[in-house]
DNA sequence: ACTGATATGTTCGATACCGAACATAAGCAT
DNA sequence: ATGCTTATGTTCGGTATCGAACATATCAGT
């Protein structure tokens, strides 16, 4: 059986009217997204937006010393390359592929233009800005105040939103680099999730067995995020912005 | 002796081409930031954005708990009020001044309508809400991994570039807040660097002796942020944006 | 000078996380 | 089956930060 790609897939994508969307449906480029592939790297040119469909990456900092954390995940909800928009042209982040899938690319200068147009795709762009803002926000919050498994618990429910099932294939050790904690660390969360019933991983592959059960143990900072991304990018497009 | 207030104190403001400030400039309103003004409530309506000159105001999360973290500064390089033009209207966060002292404020609308035209002024803000995305990053990675002394540095740093001298008025008690963490944690680690003649401070007056000093001690983080505001938004005015 | 409020200093034990080392176990190639 | 690699489990002592309680010092107002 062979999976169907559509860049429907994507949320923005899907989002979009239907102009703007054949104006540019031609010009994506469908692009598979094995684990750990850097899409962009910390300062480097950005040639490419993408948007994910079935992969989830992950916004890096890695520091000096090697040193890293997530900042921010986006899946098929978003788009990787906000700072061609922006202005920057480039960002001092990472861009890694956390769970391998497909999306979608399409050309730096192609988004540049549509964007310019300065019509319903820049305020949809622009709409998930805000949103990939609050996440962000919300991290340096989390990693400033919560233990490991009530992080660990908004990485797995922010992970399997972006999924399809209820099953995500991470080791521990690649955990730990994205919560910018000691793999021993996720070791043990994850054990005591494991006993609980919550979940249930073997050798990088998770699955979620009690969905509830975890969204009870989560900090707050999850829902923040999921409800500041709900309220601005409500999945079906609505064009009455101003 | 008065002290001249005048819009191009704020470096946004002062970077804007002739025609735009011609615009704006009858609607800026001069206002007063006493130090414990909250600009804006987490979630609340945004009436005004506000161009501080003199004053510096924290962007902070508060979480269920009573439990806070800055995520993010804004003083005369910048601009409270970004949710207004990234289409989202509010923002989860608070804004509060830091560091007292006045600033300019335009009405909401005025500033959506200069931005809607998607001319210099909506390219200016673009870059600058860049930059303050890494700030966020950045902060969030601190929060992570580096000391409490490495992150009162780097506030401190990051304060005394938004202001005229090298003293600020702030008790250690209020740079808690900011930071996350207790206050005498940063009794510790303040009273470690006035030991070493850093600084000195007394009752909520601290005095930088020695920049470069702090320089030597701060984590990358601080750097990072200075050099991507830098890129970002050169202090002329620079309209070769695409 | 007195008083109260506020800012800062100091201590204590508790806890979470770290860093390192090592043990087990599951998958993979031959 | 054998051995290699990778993933996970466990332990240990060390350190940073926490939470709470209390001590001192400076300032403001009377």
């Amino acid at each position: 059986m062979s999976i169907q790609h559509t860049p429907h897939q994507n949320h923005l994508l899907d989002a979009l009217p239907a102009a703007e969307f054949a104006r540019l449906q031609s010009h994506l480029e469908l692009v598979k997204m094995p684990l750990g592939l850097a899409l962009y790297e910390s300062g480097g040119q950005l040639h490419h937006v993408y948007f994910p469909t079935t992969a989830i990456v992950s916004l890096l900092y890695v520091m000096a010393d090697g040193a890293s954390a997530e900042i921010a995940v986006v899946g098929n909800e978003g788009i990787l390359g906000i700072a061609l928009f922006m202005g920057g042209e480039t960002t001092p982040s990472r861009a890694v592929v956390q769970s391998e899938g497909y999306g979608y690319r399409l050309k730096a200068r192609l988004l540049k233009d549509e964007f310019n147009r300065a019509g319903p795709v820049m305020r949809l762009l622009l709409r998930y800005t805000q949103a990939l803002i609050t996440q962000m926000a919300q991290t340096a919050v989390c990693n400033r105040h919560h233990s490991v498994e009530k992080q660990l618990c908004r990485w797995l429910l922010l992970s399997l939103d972006r999924l399809p099932g209820n099953e995500l294939s991470m080791t521990q050790e690649l955990i730990a680099n994205m919560l910018g904690v000691r793999r021993e660390g996720v070791t043990e969360a994850a054990g005591k999730l494991q006993r609980d019933g919550l979940i249930e991983y073997s050798r990088g592959h998770i699955m979620v067995l009690d969905r509830p059960g975890l969204e009870m143990r989560v900090c707050e900072c999850y829902q923040v995020v999921k409800t500041e991304f709900d309220r601005l990018l409500p999945s079906l497009h609505n064009s009455v912005i101003d």
